[in-house]
DNA sequence: AGTTGCATCTCGAGC
DNA sequence: GCTCGAGGTGCAACT
């Protein structure tokens, strides 16, 4: 059963730095609400100045800045950083630090409206469908949908330059290249394909033609372009359900 | 100034949906928390079991479902929805729409354990260093960096594959072509410089050589290989800071 | 609204 | 740990 959440209303500094302390201790999620400013310094480095915002800290070491606006928080930290949480004078300090690579995030709490601990426990596992995987399995299942006489001989089929999604060979026996995406594509899939389909060139049999396919639900003009330069195909399909 | 939060603790249905919609009206950032169940349709299509999990809905039509773990919500929303809050008998419904592309996301509180409603503001915009942007300034700044004699001509110049970082000569009056990776790259990135040194060798004369450099901190093996492959060059270098 | 490429991308799988 | 590519990627800039 559940106690519901430890909660403190415009708590005072060491209340709060109490809370969020033995909240993660136990392995809660602490939300903390107020006026903050945050210092970022690792891969890049970042400030931000005084604003409202929703400080999220998890368990696993994740650190979430969210300000009303946008998917993204402003600021963050990943998995597997260690939370300290600290006053200074009267103001609540949280800094998340982690190695590989060094990265330090601080959030210094002007004023805090609120803090939470949350207890809980998630056992379920999102199931998604529409992915690439499925799209590879709807062919592999049925591979006529590339074309009539396609045999796909195997899948990440390793290159110098990477791994094929499907490999196989058409009605004649000419080797086919297979680069799969689930949703319409530009220039950069037509690069992955020629990379792959340049890379069997050269291992396989020189003079051997390989014949390079991108299956997609659709391609933007310039990737069909930069298709037709290359002597590459397009096939339209989209992926099950 | 801040009258601090509006908070329910193990609201009844009624409650937590007046304290949604009326802190949704007024621009507020609202958190829930409980056990929840969370179907998705859109771009794909996911369902989700009972787990407790933290909700956030923004002024702005994001939603956020976090769990303990991970820096990634584990369903969301993207700016731009409309929330809907209803109740089915006891159960608390959070469904949260849009269109371009159509997408509806529902979740379902078999157990609510505390919301909130936070009113806060946030003019602070972040400041950011480190960037590609960062390099490229950089660059230009001393383009001697790339190699004695090296001299811009354009930044973002447009070619049939896409823009290029930074284009212009070297000592020899030749063609350069310069792709700016903030990071360690491997293939792709080598792929895109491929991609842009082909379509100017078709634009330019034929014949005129178009030189490659790949501008990053590192590359991997692979993409090593690819650029002595291809021709191509690696200059290493950081972004400041 | 569609296209293009960056991102402190994150995440998982493979090695 | 590093590498590689997918992602409901998000996001801004530009057309």
């Amino acid at each position: 059963m559940s106690d519901g959440p430890r909660t403190q209303t415009q708590p005072t500094t060491d209340e709060a730095r109490t809370l969020v302390d033995s909240g993660l201790e136990r392995d809660a999620m602490v939300t903390l609400f107020g006026r903050c400013t945050v210092d970022y310094e690792g891969r890049a480095a970042s400030t931000l100045g005084p604003g409202d915002r929703l400080v999220v800290l998890k368990p696993d070491g994740t650190v979430l800045v969210h300000t009303d606006e946008g998917q993204q928080p402003v600021n963050w930290q990943p998995p597997g950083c260690s939370h300290d949480v600290m006053t200074e004078g009267s103001t609540l300090v949280v800094r998340s630090e982690r190695s590989t690579p060094e990265e330090l995030l601080v959030v210094r709490f002007e004023r805090l409206d609120h803090a939470v601990a949350y207890d809980g426990t998630d056992a379920s596992d999102l199931a998604l469908t529409g992915t690439e995987d499925d799209l590879r399995k709807r062919i592999l299942d049925e591979p006529s949908l590339i074309e009539p006489g396609f045999e796909p001989r195997a899948t990440e089929r390793d290159t110098p330059a990477g791994a094929v999604d499907i490999f196989g060979a058409d009605a004649d026996g000419a080797a086919v290249v297979v680069e799969l995406k689930r949703r319409r594509v530009g220039p950069d899939a037509v690069g992955q394909l020629t990379r792959y389909v340049d890379a069997l060139e050269r291992d396989l049999h020189a003079g051997r033609e390989v014949r390079g396919v991108l299956v997609a639900p659709s391609v933007t003009d310039r990737a069909r372009r930069l298709l037709a330069k290359r002597g590459l195909e397009f096939v339209p399909l989209e992926p099950p359900e």
